[in-house]
RNA sequence: GCCCGCGUGGUGAAAUGGUAGACACAGGGGACUUAAAAUCCCCAGACCGGAAGGUCGUGCCGGUUCAAGUCCGGCCGCGGGCACCA
């Protein structure tokens, strides 16, 4: 009797899949095609058990819909720009090519064990020159396009490592390496014009309908749309060229409570006060200081500055309120100047009362207790006031009715007109960093900014950069800078900012479809391949990647690299769980918790000391906190099968999965015993003709269904129950059987999408012809999915009492006499006289006293 | 603060409005074995009972329904997203 060694199979079946070019896409005008691609890793140099999840699933996808006959494509990549890399080179010396593509090799090496059905011929890593340059071609056709643009914007910068630091890379207002307070500074830097798209990326949400609700309503609110209404305040006091002050308001309903205006520090009024007043520059510098984190806000104290400039309350010109400079007010977000309504805003509220502006209120109480609430400050959303002052006293809703009926009221009144304001901004790309794609510009003294000639791409990055002094190694460069002008040939300089690594990934899935083209799409390959059919990732990825992609995808299409069918890209999203593990900890003398890995822990101890551990529940595996299991040493272990049958079982992808050594065991076991039952079947060559296990046969079938149903609604951790649950009767069944003998190869395909090595040896062990990976998906027999009998549960007044076997067709009266007839029935009854029968053919039967 | 999701045995979890707890882990018992490992079989929501059977049970309170884990309303708890966005 074999045993099962999958260190054995499992490198066999994948050379005989390469050997056969088993998963090579190809372009086949008879096949429909299928498109899976899990999102790609950063080449860390590391694999980890949230990987194997992820690209096992992906893998399930693709194997079973190959089976079920589409053309499958199935690629592997790398996003291999970014700052590891970079600090990397900082912290231990040497290159970051030569430490990215080293952690590629390494972890292609971990990855290929697992078995997954990728096309390897399309792999390639967003750090090839091949692949940045034609990134570079896009974005000077975006630029002509109108798509891409230069502005000065306020950002996080670090003065000590002097660079652009994300917001995430500002930790309590402090750069995350240099640990320098990190300032507001406005740079000029270079934007992509997504905001051009906030209307039809919101509107275009409602058509996914295969995304999760959760991720189209995270982008829905970060567009973030609002309506209201746009005004303008006329000014007195106010310096040449600003008697007018445009603000911006969702809520005209409360603008007789207006008691100030305020600008954002950076205005253009405030930026000409700032000239000529010491006291506004000292106070806007004042503001600048300071992240742009939320943090930094959060804590940050409202702080104002009076203009001396009044502005005149549209509806009663004869009162005047004051302009204030406020710390508060973001010049990003709809004009960069507001109007205060303390008695209606928490914010407008807390900055009237340090600055002791009058708080009037809008509405008009009905009663007593509605001159409470609106005495000082009215909740804004209040049910009670019906009121509002000043709208032809008429009466008026609350919330968005009375926002609308506002905004008509002003318009009729020739004050402002309503507009629809989204929070998206643009975004920006730039990057004072070496590892990332050169942006493909060029600065010439005569003939301004320059897109590079497309002939001179790709823009390459020089390898002879250093990394001992802080900032950007481009700028340093001696030589890399110099170079001519496309337009005028005279002497010129290289922008040196690179592109935010995002780019990167917002178009992978694209160049999948044509890897190696010379061009960055090609035509026919993306009209054939794309969309991508299904998307599967972690769910980290909500917003900025996936809505950075809906719009390069809507970029592409506009300037010819994507049909315009194809403009959103992931026709299906899957956002999977996380793997996690126990935390075992120990303390130190001084009482510091020292950690464990899982297998230094046996029993609750610690194997080399008997020292008992704390056990702290399950978390995301993390390096610091050591409950990491390796994927490497799994697989070695136990077989890339156990591995990917165990991440698949017990909890449904979308939720987290705990790693335990006994759930990978188990998996372990199961696997095994698979093999035992064909191994055993194998051996048997005198199946008795004409022998059969009906009802084997018609569980087989149930579990065809159920299997199939569960891979496609992603329920693979009820499939794999299906599969328990029939293993356990296959195992106990009739020996000899024809059908069990077909059960053991129908067994073993439906197993092929989650365990392919040991599904081909049974397969190939059983008499199976080809790869079980290029035969096609069994089909249940619908004959055999209902029994000829069924078991109904009786229940009286919705407690169940009793059941009856009744033939599966039987009228339903003569199942009530027989409910009637039955001995548990007339017990529980206990002579009380039903006034109805429920009767739910196949299904259940409630008797209703 | 605003928006969203989730609460089921000791644990991970199943369950088109129709027998709650499938399947698995951990646990208990048994077979095989000189013994162990491996394997195989059985038990297992709680409470009462020898059993048959009964009562309770899907966070809490109420509602709709012949029938609610599932639908509706209100609470409580946990988790996630956004957040000086005017």
């Amino acid at each position: 009797m074999s045993q099962y060694k999958p260190s054995e199979i499992e490198p066999k079946w994948q050379a005989a899949w390469d050997k056969a070019g088993t998963f090579l896409a190809k372009r086949d005008a008879a096949r429909p095609k299928y498109y899976v691609l899990e999102m790609f890793p950063y080449p860390s140099g590391r694999i980890h058990m949230g990987h194997v999840r992820n690209y096992t699933m992906g893998d399930v996808v693709a194997r079973y819909k190959a089976a079920q006959g589409f053309s499958v494509l199935h690629p592997m990549g790398w996003d291999a720009f970014g700052m590891p890399a970079e600090n990397a080179a900082m912290e231990r010396g040497g290159h970051p090519k030569e430490w990215t593509y080293s952690n590629i090799a390494e972890m292609r090496k971990q990855m290929k064990p697992l078995g997954l059905s990728i096309d390897w011929s399309r792999e390639f890593a967003t750090c090839d020159p091949e692949y940045y340059g034609q990134q570079q071609a896009m974005f000077i056709d975006m630029m002509a396009a109108g798509l891409v643009y230069r502005k000065a914007a306020v950002v996080n910068w670090d003065p000590v490592d002097m660079t652009v630091l994300a917001n995430e890379q500002v930790i309590d207002g402090k750069g995350w390496r240099s640990n320098a307070a990190v300032e507001r500074r406005e740079l000029t830097q270079w934007f992509f014009k997504i905001s051009d798209y906030s209307g039809e990326l919101l509107a275009a949400l409602d058509g996914l309908t295969n995304w999760p609700d959760k991720v189209r309503l995270m982008q829905a609110n970060w567009i973030g749309k609002s309506r209201g209404l746009q005004f303008a305040f006329t000014t007195t006091g106010a310096p040449d060229g600003f008697d007018r002050i445009e603000v911006y308001t969702t809520r005209p309903d409360t603008l007789l409570g207006a008691s100030f205006a305020a600008i954002s520090p950076d205005h253009p009024l405030a930026k000409h006060l700032e000239r000529h007043d010491t006291k506004v520059a000292a106070f806007v510098a004042e503001c600048r200081r300071g992240g742009t984190t939320a943090e930094a806000l959060e804590t940050a104290e409202k702080r104002g500055f009076d203009t001396g400039v009044r502005v005149l309350h549209p509806f009663d010109t004869s009162v005047e309120l004051p302009v204030y400079i406020a710390n508060f007010v973001l010049m990003e977000y709809g004009t960069g100047a507001i109007f205060g309504c303390p008695a209606h805003d928490a914010r407008d509220f807390e900055f009237a009362t340090k600055y002791g502006l009058p708080i009037p209120s809008v509405f008009v109480a009905l009663d007593a207790e509605d001159a409470a609430l609106t005495e000082v400050f009215s909740p804004m959303k209040s049910e009670r006031v019906r009121y509002i002052r000043g709208f032809a006293g008429a009466e008026v809703q609350t919330g968005d009715e009375a926002v609308t009926a506002a905004i008509a009221f002003c318009e009729s009144k020739g004050v402002g007109r309503g507009v629809t304001n989204y929070r998206l901004r643009d975004w920006g790309i730039s990057r004072q960093r070496y590892w990332g794609c050169p942006i493909p510009v060029i600065h010439c003294a005569s003939c301004g900014v320059v897109p590079e000639d497309k002939a001179n791409l790709p823009v390459k990055l020089p390898d002879d950069v250093t990394f001992d002094i802080p900032g950007n190694p481009l700028d340093r460069h001696p030589t890399w800078r110099q170079c001519t002008c496309p337009k005028c040939g005279a002497d010129a300089r290289r922008e040196t900012d690179t592109m935010d690594t995002f780019v990167d990934s917002s178009w992978y899935y694209a160049r999948f479809t044509a890897p190696h083209a010379s061009t960055p799409t090609v035509a026919e390959d993306a009209a054939y391949w794309m969309n991508v059919d299904q998307y599967i990732g972690g769910v980290e990825h909500a917003i900025l990647h996936l809505l950075y992609s809906r719009f390069f995808a809507r970029a592409m299409a506009k300037t010819g690299h994507l049909p315009v069918t194809a403009i959103e890209p992931f026709n299906a999203l899957f956002t999977q769980g996380m793997v996690t593990h126990e935390i075992y900890m120990t303390r130190d003398d001084a009482g510091r918790p020292v950690y464990h890995f899982p297998e230094e822990v046996g029993n609750g101890t610690l194997t080399a000391t008997g020292e008992t551990v704390e056990v702290i529940p399950s978390a995301k595996m993390s390096k610091s906190k050591k409950n990491v299991v390796d994927p490497v040493s799994i697989v070695t272990t136990y077989g890339a099968d156990t591995a990917r049958w165990f991440v698949l079982s017990d909890s449904p992808p979308e939720r987290d999965v705990e790693w335990t050594a006994s759930g990978a065991e188990a998996a372990a076991r199961h696997l095994g015993r698979v093999m035992r039952i064909a191994t055993d079947i194998a051996g048997l060559t005198d199946n008795g003709p004409g022998q059969d296990d009906a009802g084997l046969r018609r569980a087989l079938h149930k579990t065809i269904q159920d299997v199939t149903m569960g891979i496609e609604s992603f329920g693979f951790n009820a499939a794999i129950a299906r599969l328990y649950g029939f293993t356990n009767l296959l195992a106990r069944s009739e020996a000899g059987t024809a059908a069990k003998q077909d059960a053991v190869r129908v067994l073993a395909q439906l197993m092929s999408p989650m365990t392919p090595h040991l599904a081909e040896e049974i397969w190939s062990m059983t008499g199976g012809v080809g790869l079980i990976a290029t035969t096609p998906w069994p089909k249940a027999d619908p004959a055999l999915l209902i029994d000829d009998n069924v078991t109904l549960p009786i229940q009286i007044n919705g407690k169940r009492r009793s059941e009856i076997t009744v033939p599966k067709d039987m009228a339903i009266p003569d199942v009530e006499k027989l409910v009637l007839a039955d001995d548990a029935v007339a017990r529980a009854l206990d002579g009380a006289v039903p006034r109805k029968l429920i009767v739910v053919p196949g299904r259940i039967v409630n008797v209703v006293v």
